[in-house]
DNA sequence: GCCCTCTGTGTAAACGATTACATATTTCGG
DNA sequence: CCGAAATATGTAATCGTTTACACAGAGGGC
């Protein structure tokens, strides 16, 4: 491995020199620079990262831990990530870690010295433990139970959009909505529910509790759940699955059933995944932009490293977007007025 | 940051002692071992990689370079790589990179000393140039065409795999059967097309230029080449698809057709994504390991990373296996003697 | 002609770990 | 009881960078 003294003896320099002219720091004649980068260039230099990480204790490394992740969202948030990273000349370090306090801190530990900064993703409601990280180095917190003790935290509006499709649903005339709620103790699907209850509130409906089923993101879920509402002597008129992975879970097991979406049953999902409208009939859903959520996590950990994480936390949020297709019909089992529609459309691509 | 240093003078000890405990190496008193796990535990010292990498010239980091991938695919190789990378102390640097020759480079150009090997996916055909990567370090081609200068690679059985989906849809006695194929320069698209002209040919078919259609991997793909194909004066009675979102686009085209699937056009997918169960009707689809995909690759560069890369050189191919669900039917257009069916079949959960 | 400020370059001390070698102590066979 | 072997520990060189400091020569104001 040729290494920075290799180039100065064969351009015959200080090794001051070649660090001067690769780092452009200090005065250097332009000859000289021209010289050592054409025989840099010729040895294929590369400079020894860890070294320099150990002297200027950067590493330029950024730390992603997740925990188990399905399908698209894992992809589009790395790619998110990836991007902003590279831009800024960082690299990505990812693991994934259970989403327990000990599997977390563990991962941490593991990345200590090799990352300038971590993004942790830990939708576990109990992961109170999440105070006390080990953050000598700056944290972000995605999609997670923003905390109070000073970690910059990024997280999706889910609770304003549930409810605003769910207000939809009530608009639509739809007095009997179910709710397919996401996994127990995840965050997101916490604040999904929050956002559900509000808008029937809003709407003046009572709560009914044998329309919220339990749930975990899976298609297998969605698809038990939407069986036992079809069970109820008293049905549901409408199905708010707290992401989309569900909704399609519930749309085939409707179709087996051969109840009729929308007329008979309105459907909606959460997410937006790119299936979403090549579904049958296409799937309403609550558009989360989740490549940016990746890069918008980033952006807050490069400032908390620049700025050696003294500035004010920030606690942000990627704003959602109804998207309506067909799904949620306009026609709703139980009939009332249409309600005037301002809410952006969107049909099926030609 | 707690070093080495400091917890030798908090433990009253040399820093090689410390670093015998805590590399396991060397002889150490019980109760010396004890008091500086105890100190180390204490003062929450972890050693610093970078001077670790330095002086023994090992990251164990594992580099993986992917091109632009969507969805499951992306996810679940990952999630394969990382097990297996935890299980070994190993940690994943990743990065996405154009597929062409100067953006491979460059990436690995990058990723010098920062890492043990890497795991290249750039299924791109024409990328010749990675016969002669700066392979200084180790190196496995996952998905890529495998080039012959000696470097280790893993794909899919990707012609098996088409050929024998495509056989299966003439033993129901299609003969007219198009394909969405892939994008036009992937490696995988190619094989897959490749298996399938083979099975036309052992069935006595003569392959029909108009019912070869180009796509590009995308639901949306699938979707125009499927109306394109629908246009014909002369329809095929089967489409295979060469990946499931090309044949979820497929699907929902033909429904907005009003065309009957199975009864009045077969269709099947490649890939077997969890979704695939979910569509109407269930998707048949040839199923492809992802997760051990990425396991297996990992695994590979381990072992080259160990043997420093002084092995004889493999070329390895994870196994498909063919999943028949209602999409493909029984029945085709044009009715055939059913023939016995051997293959695993499968429906949708309860 | 002198001092001061630039410019361009070199020397050597860090950074935090591992490890060969040296040293001190104990064990033990004869 | 001696010397060898084994055990336990310390000293210091080393890995490849960056960078503070030193220094030499050039240019310029007085």
């Amino acid at each position: 491995m040729v290494t920075i003294k290799d180039v100065a003896r064969e351009a015959k320099m200080s090794v001051a020199t070649v660090s001067r002219v690769l780092n452009a720091s200090g005065p250097v004649s332009d000859e000289t620079k021209r010289l050592i980068r054409e025989v840099a260039g010729r040895m294929r230099y590369v400079p020894h990262s860890g070294a320099r990480s150990l002297i200027t204790s950067r590493t330029e490394t950024l730390g992603v831990l997740l925990p188990d992740l399905y399908g698209e969202f894992f992809s589009e948030v790395i790619r998110g990530m990836d991007d902003t990273a590279q831009r800024n000349g960082f690299h990505l370090l990812i693991s994934r870690a259970y989403a327990d306090r000990h599997g977390i801190e563990t991962a941490i530990r593991a990345m200590r010295g090799r990352v300038d900064g971590v993004v942790v993703m830990s939708p576990d409601l109990d992961a109170k433990s999440l105070l006390n990280l080990p953050s000598t180095i700056p944290v972000v917190l995605l999609c997670s139970v923003p905390r109070g003790n000073g970690i910059d935290s990024l997280t999706i509006q889910n609770c304003r959009g549930a409810r605003e499709m769910v207000a939809h649903l009530t608009s639509l005339g739809h007095k009997r909505i179910a709710i397919i709620k996401g996994s127990a103790r995840n965050y997101d699907a916490a604040e999904r529910f929050r956002g559900y209850r509000m808008a029937l509130r809003e709407a003046g409906i009572t709560p009914d509790p044998s329309l919220e089923r339990e749930g975990d993101f899976t298609e297998a879920a969605g698809y038990t759940a939407a069986l036992k509402l079809l069970a109820l002597k008293n049905r549901p008129t409408a199905i708010f699955a707290a992401n989309d992975s569900m909704a399609i879970g519930a749309l085939s097991a409707l179709r087996q059933s051969g109840m009729a979406v929308p007329e008979e049953m309105a459907v909606a999902g959460f997410d937006d995944i790119p299936l979403a409208r090549y579904m049958d009939p296409p799937l309403s859903s609550v558009h989360v932009p989740i490549c940016e959520l990746g890069a918008k996590a980033v952006e807050l950990l490069l400032h908390g490293i620049m700025h050696k994480n003294d500035h004010a936390r920030r606690r942000e949020r990627v704003s959602t977007k109804l998207v309506i297709r067909r799904s949620t019909g306009g026609e709703p089992a139980e009939r009332s007025p249409p309600q005037p529609q301002t809410l952006n459309r969107e049909m099926v691509p030609v």
